[in-house]
DNA sequence: GTCTATATGCAGATAGAC
DNA sequence: GTCTATCTGCATATAGAC
């Protein structure tokens, strides 16, 4: 038996409508009967559980923020080295953003409107690049990868996971005839061919 | 004498008006009123020069997009080397978008909403990729840089670009103490560390 | 051309019946 | 808990005076 996140099935439907609605259009793009229509319930019932749009939204985006966290919180600190990481990082981060299509964009709109609590939240759950920055510097220390900034490598990485699926349907346009089923090949191949991008670019060899 | 865009010195101030508060937060999330204050002019005149919110968007939108095509046409369409190329565009392109922080973000919301739309700009423009790709297959045939699909190549330049640009309040955060200055070094030195990044990954050396 | 006042419609939120 | 009906406020847009 499915242990569901909120106790009764009406909110649940609410829930899981409101990430569709609000991934998709943003807090001020989304009217709270597009979220009634989509759970098919009344309008009012959002009230009656959630109070207000904000609190919904809320709920939301701390959802849409901890799904991605735990896998990669892990990755962070674990023993592997700064390659196998890369690759990890790389195939969990594409894999994990291919299936939800529109969380990049509602992250960075997220990011740029409230970016202080989107900090505190990762603050709160551990998610932090110091242990992957000092791996780095003893790498670079040792010889194994070319001399470069910690913080240029980790968001060389982070831009080439996310900025394809943000971009999506104008690259999809552009380079694939707005063929999708090329375009989530292309992106698939993407979890291979960015940490050999990147590694290529880094290794010492 | 500076030639202005519009005729008249309202309108004007509408427009410029009307880039900042729409760039910064979207058409929804734009009110009429915001852009009047913003222009310091009654709210019913903006409806007198541009008749709806809808339209006034558009010229906004039109603009922020021509706004960084002309260079980076001119750079696909010439006659450098790839190698110059992808510097040029980094350059070009961390630059533009150092000066217009709000740009990446409005750009890639528009690009969810009416994909279509900007597709057909660009075409009628003459921004197309397809030179850029045939010389990255000549090049590979040459033996002078390795065999990657030109899809990849110029995606990942793009996103090497953008994203840390439309991610900066979260990453200036977690990675730079929130400091404006150091991060906004950081993107200028990015302007050659992209282009060093890339091509160490693709050239044979 | 520019303003004040106002019409119109809609979205978020609540009241109250069932 | 769930519904219908309604309140309230606000945003776009217009009318009309100056």
């Amino acid at each position: 038996m499915i242990q569901e996140k909120y106790s009764s099935d009406t909110e649940n439907r609410i829930i899981k409508a409101a990430r569709k609605v609000f991934i998709k259009n943003g807090l001020s793009g989304t009217r709270m009967q597009n979220i009634a229509n989509e759970a098919k319930i009344n309008k009012a019932l959002l009230h009656y559980y959630f109070r207000s749009k904000e609190k919904l939204f809320d709920a939301v985006f701390k959802y849409a923020f901890f799904k991605f966290v735990p896998k990669i919180e892990e990755i962070l600190n674990s023993e592997k080295s700064i390659f196998e990481k890369i690759e990890l990082i790389a195939e969990q981060y594409i894999g994990a953003l291919m299936r939800n299509q529109f969380i990049p964009l509602f992250v960075l709109h997220e990011i740029n409107r409230n970016p202080k609590r989107l900090y505190e939240l990762m603050q709160q759950v551990g998610i932090t690049p110091v242990k992957l920055v000092e791996q780095i510097q003893q790498e670079i220390k040792k010889g194994n990868i070319i001399n470069i900034r910690p913080e240029q490598l980790i968001i060389n990485l982070l831009s080439l996971c996310v900025f394809p699926i943000a971009g999506r349907p104008l690259l999809q346009r552009v380079f694939f005839h707005n063929d999708k089923r090329q375009y989530q090949q292309f992106l698939e191949s993407r979890k291979k061919e960015v940490p050999q991008f990147v590694i290529n670019s880094i290794k010492v060899k």
